[in-house]
DNA sequence: GGCGCGAGTGAGTATTTACCCATGCGGTGA
DNA sequence: TCACCGCATGGGTAAATACTCACTCGCGCC
């Protein structure tokens, strides 16, 4: 040999052993044997190669009855762009579901040699997403953050998913310097009158596609839960009707944003309804169904992206 | 609701188990249970889905390793793209190992918005290129054949690939309408001379890219195999040297198209030595070596998708 | 130097999966 | 009509895998 082989670092040898594992089909003693390891150690990097997301399965097979609901789903509310993902069962959870079939569909955009806008709003849905992306060089595209990084701390913000996608995709990058929800209307304008986020929402408004997570406003809204509003707050909204949320801003059954206190605080950019370019809605999940249905009615999205059970139920 | 469930396919039904099992992570009793089949069904169904190739898996990690074997193989043979897959252990079929890889860069062609004419030759690697191919629509490309795909007893070819890659790809595509070896240098003039041939032969001139198996000239080469030249005629052929071929024209380790009967009645399309445009050989295996490595020296191909161990034979 | 602390290891074991085989069902041809 | 064939089914079992636990080793801290 001619060269002396550097130490293979501890995510080789994981991405090793799945390789080995689930493309060759090795059993783990084979792959122990193999890489001059123990069994279980052979067992512990091949579980670790699946959790670090090392491999990557996708299935291949449109199922009859997703076709079914995504074309009834396109008919229904009009949309450009629709895929069902099967149910994973009800336990578990469903952004993991849709975030393969996600992930494909903005690869399809990362595809096109043209430069391409691509806006991403936050959340769980979105994030998944990211994670089963394929790494692959994209200097040529923009990834631009719908949605304020800055967190009441005054930290980043935590599900911030613009530098994760980046990460993957080398491509650069506009984060929203802005706070997720600033303190008052006014701090917000001062932020806006500024000619960095000027610039970023700019940008936003010439995306070529825009990917969204879809906030619901129950109880447990994603809203209340990383405190960008109170109880009471949530509440009021829920009291005005709010259906559900996209980019931080709140909207009612039929997708009209309401007029409420939060929405003049919101730091991200307001997607508005009928938009030309796609807007892509990736959620899924039951609590989520009636948040999907208002912004699919309003036409604040004009693509879906969700699992079987939420597209019954979307349907029904 | 709204609709009658049409009866799942059996392949719907091993596309569900297998996302359930392989994505989902369920066991097979609860996909037995979710699907309300038992617990062998579910079992058959998930192997069912792995086996009809439903279920794809990619490593998303470049092992160290090999990119060092590539990017050394790329400065040692001046190649415009190298991929190396990490080796599956001694006793399994290199072709598995490389298909997965091969297919990416395929897909990477593939993804051009501008037309693409995407010529391929035969053999069980590209086969295995295919089959890991994700199904698309590729209306814009054409495929195009390298090789005769007229048996010797007047059939279409078995390897054919061309028919496979145009049923995922819905792509228009040419088969090369010629016997693979003719019986005679005049039979294969005769063809040739035919306009529809020569059409096929004009697409190939002007193809986008080209992906070519490597065949090793050994006692047991795949011409001798499927017949196209007998015994004698071989060990004529490696009596002046022959140490591989592509899309069925036989050269010398120097990678130059050595001079013989059988060369004379090829009915592919030779490729030349220093084409300007992508030229990728995929190929792997300890007995391919001395053939890919003479396709390197000549400059017959100027890309390559091979596994580790081939990587590092070339490369000693 | 002694003392935890945490990560990593290998043995052992419970769970899960793959394979084998006897059975039954539906279609086919005599 | 009946014997036969092919094939899918489910029970059972051997193999493989995932998990638990006690242990060691290296490291920082007292």
């Amino acid at each position: 040999m001619s060269r002396i082989d550097p130490e293979p670092t501890l995510q080789d040898e994981a991405a090793r052993a799945g390789w080995l594992y689930y493309v060759g089909g090795l059993t783990q003693d084979q792959i122990a044997a193999e890489l001059g390891v123990s069994r279980q150690r052979a067992q512990r990097l091949v579980s670790r190669a699946m959790a670090e997301g090392l491999i990557h399965v996708r299935l291949e097979h449109k199922i009859g009855a997703c076709l079914q609901l995504e074309a009834e789903l396109a008919r229904r509310y009009g949309l450009g762009q629709c895929r069902v993902a099967p149910g994973l069962g009800a336990g578990a959870d469903p952004a993991r579901a849709i975030a393969g079939p996600a992930a494909a569909l903005l690869e399809h955009y990362l595809a096109r040699a043209e430069p391409q806008v691509i806006a991403l709003g936050t959340g769980r849905a979105l994030r998944a997403m990211v994670e089963e992306l394929t790494a692959q060089d994209c200097e040529r595209h923009h990834v631009v953050s719908l949605i304020g990084n800055i967190a009441p701390d005054g930290s980043a913000s935590f599900y911030d998913v613009i530098m994760r996608i980046a990460d993957k995709l080398h491509a650069p990058h506009y984060p929203m310097p802005v706070p997720v929800i600033s303190d008052t209307p006014a701090e917000r304008a001062l932020f806006h009158s500024l000619r960095p986020v000027q610039a970023v929402v700019a940008l936003v408004q010439r995306a070529d596609v825009i990917f969204v997570g879809v906030g619901q406003m129950g109880d447990d809204a994603p809203l209340l839960l990383d405190k960008f509003v109170t109880t009471g707050q949530l509440r009021d909204m829920q009291g005005v009707g709010a259906a559900g949320e996209i980019a931080g801003w709140v909207f009612d059954a039929t997708g009209r944003y309401i007029d409420c206190d939060a929405n003049d605080r919101v730091g991200g950019v307001r997607i508005d309804a009928g938009r030309e370019a796609p807007v892509i809605g990736v959620a899924a999940g039951a609590t989520k169904v009636r948040a999907i249905r208002a912004a699919l009615t309003g036409r604040l999205i004009n693509g879906l992206v969700t699992d079987e059970p939420t597209a019954r139920a979307l349907l029904a």
